[in-house]
DNA sequence: ACTGTATATTTGTCCGACAATACAATGTTA
DNA sequence: TAACATTGTATTGTCGGACAAATATACAGT
């Protein structure tokens, strides 16, 4: 989604310029989620920001609405935008998480994700091992051999790495779980691979995944769902390192 | 949120007239989400839209924007604007959810959502016969008086098995939880609510209830999971039962 | 003290115009 | 003929100004 990721093995890759409004609701958002725009504070009124970021009202009107949408802010007549109260943040919306993410989140926060993650993704590994399908095992193997040929400092490891587990999802043949699950696991994986600081690179769990592979693939649910445990663990002790490499 | 429900009790509950933008989020949203307008195609342009709802075209871009940031659609100058592959939505979303159960969701994915519930919620009523407290024994045995006093029949016992489901994922400490079973509750109890024919009313599980709360109060982890499983158990019957009773 | 009214401020909506983009068609050249 | 460059064109993106609607605040009246 947002092109994050530099390839510097490709020439230029398009960056498909990105227009005023996402920009805007980006600085505003991350404003909101980092805290620097306290809940129940109100924003500067359109005209003002309009003015402030050098753009049109529509422009600042469009990124409220992006806004607003995730929950974010509420805007009244007379009142102006208010920031709204934490609880009423989609904080599973992929966006608010890789804007969460990009700055340094709470400890409790990354506490509160991995338990969720501790949570489905098991389960899901589980639901795969039921479900599976020779299609989902030949792309998870594919996908395996990729990781292993590249390891995760590459950018084509980490596109399998990515691959491996979307592919668990999809075998567990439930949309919400994907959904849920993929941009959970995106923004932290992004996290983790570019945060590292570079003497500190996180290490290859290959031998796991293949365990977590296996398991599905003879479909035994048990050892899949440990397997799936053992790798949150491991994502989440890096995951807590990057952030706390971070200046 | 949407102030789907109606309570006669109230003189004239203030209606908070809903904005053009977004009653034409909802439209284009539904139409969207019940496959009226199929994934690929091309929705008409944004000044035809403005024509057809007789408005002006800045209204239809925020609405666009609303449904955009939800993952439903996609615009781009010269191709105008696409409705996105499924895969894409943001099907957590709690207006999306809300938009599916309005119309007739398809069977499966009633069964993956409560797939999901039976995940989740389990797993969060053992966390919160773990993590619970004072205060939030004394909600959840507030609401649960209210429950029976009133019967589910009424909007006050209603908004009370709200309350108690609120309050068993406040005590699980865990925002992210309390986000995601949030939305999913709120939308498939609504649903429940209302769309029951009046000859087949939902029945109290007030028994139910009551055993999911004496095993939070105890702190007995394993008997909330089952407790919690066996409610999400008769929700899904009667949902199921809601929905197939539809026209 | 309380109630109703006036006002001011901010968002919501409208309109008309131009710029940027990316597909489609056409022409150009090897 | 085929690959490539150019132009055309339709659609969204952005701009600027204006008015309408809503509502908190201040004020007047009882």
């Amino acid at each position: 989604m947002e092109n994050t990721m530099a390839t510097k093995a490709e020439p230029r890759r398009k960056t498909r310029s990105e227009f005023s409004h996402s920009k805007i609701a980006r600085d505003l958002g991350t404003a909101i989620v980092t805290g620097r725009s306290e809940p129940g504070a109100i924003l500067p009124g359109e005209v003002e920001l309009a003015a402030q970021f050098g753009v049109s009202r529509s422009v600042v009107r469009e990124a409220m609405r992006a806004l607003a949408t995730r929950g974010l802010i509420e805007s009244k007549p007379k009142i102006g935008t208010r920031v709204l109260p934490r609880e009423h943040w989609h904080l599973l919306d992929p966006v608010v998480l890789q804007w969460m993410f990009d700055a340094a989140p709470s400890p409790k926060f990354v506490k509160s994700l991995f338990e969720l993650r501790m949570i489905v993704e098991p389960a899901a590994a589980e639901l795969a091992a039921r479900k599976k399908t020779g299609r989902h095992l030949a792309s998870m193997g594919h996908a395996l051999e990729e990781m292993a040929r590249h390891t995760l400092h590459t950018s084509e490891g980490q596109m399998a790495d990515q691959a491996f587990h979307a592919a668990i999802l999809e075998a567990s043949d439930n949309e919400l779980l994907v959904n849920l699950s993929a941009s959970i696991g995106a923004a932290v994986r992004w996290t983790t691979y570019f945060k590292f600081r570079s003497d500190k690179k996180p290490r290859d769990p290959i031998e796991e995944h293949r365990a977590l592979f296996d398991a599905i693939a003879q479909g035994d649910g048990e050892a899949a769902r440990e397997a799936a445990m053992s790798l949150i663990g491991i994502a989440e002790r890096e995951t807590e390192a990057a952030l706390q490499d971070e200046v």
